[in-house]
DNA sequence: GATGTCATCGTAAACGTTTACGGCCTTGTT
DNA sequence: AACAAGGCCGTAAACGTTTACGATGACATC
């Protein structure tokens, strides 16, 4: 079904179809009938290859994961929640997003560089920044449109959507002392991605601020699995010294984290004071109720895609927001797993 | 960076060029390193739009998956970890597997006529499988190679790859009633999705050859979430006379199952057996341990790409298989969740 | 030396679009 | 009546590939 065949069938030049169907001024509002009736009738749709060929563009945008189910950064719910504002946005535009998973034995780098040399994209959003991120680098350089979700060091200014770690660090630590604890350990992701880093900074500074030192013994860095969870846990209660609070980078260490207590014979909130990150379907049915920060995933798809689109040439006078450097807000969803200490 | 470019650069016509980086024979070897070097070095990848304009062919499968988090949700590691199979296989053959998520708002059908349309993919695997579908018809009707994960009634003689749905309600109604259970309750989800069809039936026929009968009123339908299977344990509990053990369609419905069970003051598995459906992360820290199946989802990822290539013209001498029409086995992995009624 | 074979390469068409350009016809203006 | 303006449309080039076909030259065979 090529434009050609619809041309014939027309008695028009392809020309004229071709402008009929796109929109464009000089052509006969009769004509242009005509052709969009054809075409629905014969179910004709403009080739990609083609158009993209011609100019240059493809249409897509693409969003990079990575399918690392030991180290992964966030699951499937995290991603599919964000999809779908990334899409509400997108269909708007008659862009179509793809999603590029990272198998766990490819190098993101390498990854990012075929889905460009490729040209498969008009723009990508990238998940997973790490601390410093040569992906970034190499975005700027060969000038693709790109926002990333998580910060970096790289690139210097560049788009990106952020969740509020140093804001939930600082409150957590401030929640926690305010309750009496002074020992308050950090279960961490693996270095390399930047939100360890700055989740740990925050972590250190907002200690400080209380006038609590620094114990390297008890910010423990690992998967942010369930199965993390019961590790940190593990770890941190063979210490001469156990903590008596933690703040957890992931909600999902939250899972294992409280069974290695119950294993114990210890109660989650009142043995041991539990933040948790994110409200979540998977955290939220714990008991002591988690306490964790709740944000909307979906608006934030919706902002990241905004995002892109603004440093999009072809759509940046709709949107014109510039740079987004944008940590988002987040809200307390107070539970009772963090009690203040000798409660209960 | 066309090839012409590069042809110019090498002072080669670009037949050649292109002959040579496609490793066709009647090129000289002499040449033919002189040409992948010179790619190398000035980071010439072939455009896709244009190789796919003339073959026809884009090196591209597509995976569709629907976004919707309310209603339905697989493990949170369930898709990456099914991806990361897929890509092993396709890694091989410089296919690119893009993911191509059906928004909420958006029909799945129309979803996929799209994706077809626009010409993404030389393939297709689908997911969310419904009972009849109309996806199925209309790819067979294209000629578009697919499989699905998930059997249907559509269709006729194409490959999917599915669970052992009815293996395990067989297995699980037979493990309760060797407990001594009678009164055995499934939560199962909407219709529409085939696998409801397949587990309740399933479920049936393992009461009858029991000789149980068949009880509506304790075959619960509803959303496959953790909040889900609180409402399924909350209506089961207000029933005059509850359930003595469950069957469960997705391991995320225990999780909110045992929180409604402890919540009424009752112990999962002493109150009320439980039998889940697969082990995944989340599950895997419940406490008493869920009595749930195994399957390595790395695994079926691989089968559903070998499936695919099989169905495709230009692979299926590599992939001799035919029409794949398979259940996949899943093994059982006893917890404590299901003792013999009367016990503990 | 004529002929045939083979390796290697260049030429040009084709894939399906979009779009710059020019041409025709109608309408309006003087 | 002559001319300008503008609406509408056809023509053809261009995007970056791949590939069928033919050309060239080297070499061997008789």
């Amino acid at each position: 079904m090529s434009i050609k065949a619809l041309a014939q069938q027309l008695n028009i030049s392809i020309g004229t179809v071709s402008r009929a169907l796109n929109g464009r001024a000089d052509v006969n509002p009769e004509t242009r009938k005509r052709v969009l009736a054809a075409a629905e009738a014969m179910g004709y749709v403009a080739n990609q290859s083609g158009r993209s060929l011609r100019q240059g563009t493809t249409n897509v945008i693409g969003f990079t994961i990575e399918t690392n189910v030991e180290t992964k950064t966030q699951g499937d719910t995290f991603f599919m929640s964000v999809f779908d504002g990334v899409q509400t946005v997108f269909a708007r535009h008659k862009l179509d997003l793809v999603v590029l998973p990272c198998a766990s034995e490819d190098d993101p780098f390498d990854h990012v560089r075929r889905v460009v040399s490729r040209q498969f994209a008009d723009g990508l959003i990238l998940s997973a920044t790490q601390r410093t991120d040569p992906r970034i680098d190499f975005l700027i350089e060969r000038g693709i449109p790109f926002v990333t979700l998580g910060r970096s060091l790289s690139g210097g200014e560049h788009s990106w959507i952020d969740m509020d770690f140093e804001g939930i660090a600082a409150r957590s630590v401030a929640r926690l002392v305010a309750g009496g604890h002074r020992r308050i350990a950090l279960a961490n992701t693996e270095r390399g991605i930047n939100l360890s880093y700055i989740f740990e900074e925050s972590y250190r500074a907002a200690l400080a601020s209380h006038g609590i030192a620094y114990d390297p013994d008890i910010v423990i860095r690992g998967e942010i699995t369930e199965l993390g969870g019961y590790r940190v846990c593990d770890r941190l209660l063979a210490l001469p010294e156990p903590p008596t609070a933690v703040v957890l980078v992931n909600e999902n260490l939250a899972i294992g984290f409280y069974r290695r207590l119950l294993d114990a014979g210890l109660t989650p909130g009142r043995d041991m004071a539990i933040i948790g990150l994110r409200q979540s379907p998977q955290a939220r049915f714990l008991s002591p109720a988690l306490t964790c920060y709740r944000l909307s995933l979906h608006d934030v798809g919706v902002e990241l895609a905004q995002s892109l689109l603004a440093t999009m040439p072809a759509y940046k006078d709709q949107y014109p927001l510039g740079v987004v450097q944008k940590i988002w807000p987040m809200e307390l969803v107070p539970g009772e797993s963090d009690p203040p200490l000798g409660a209960g």
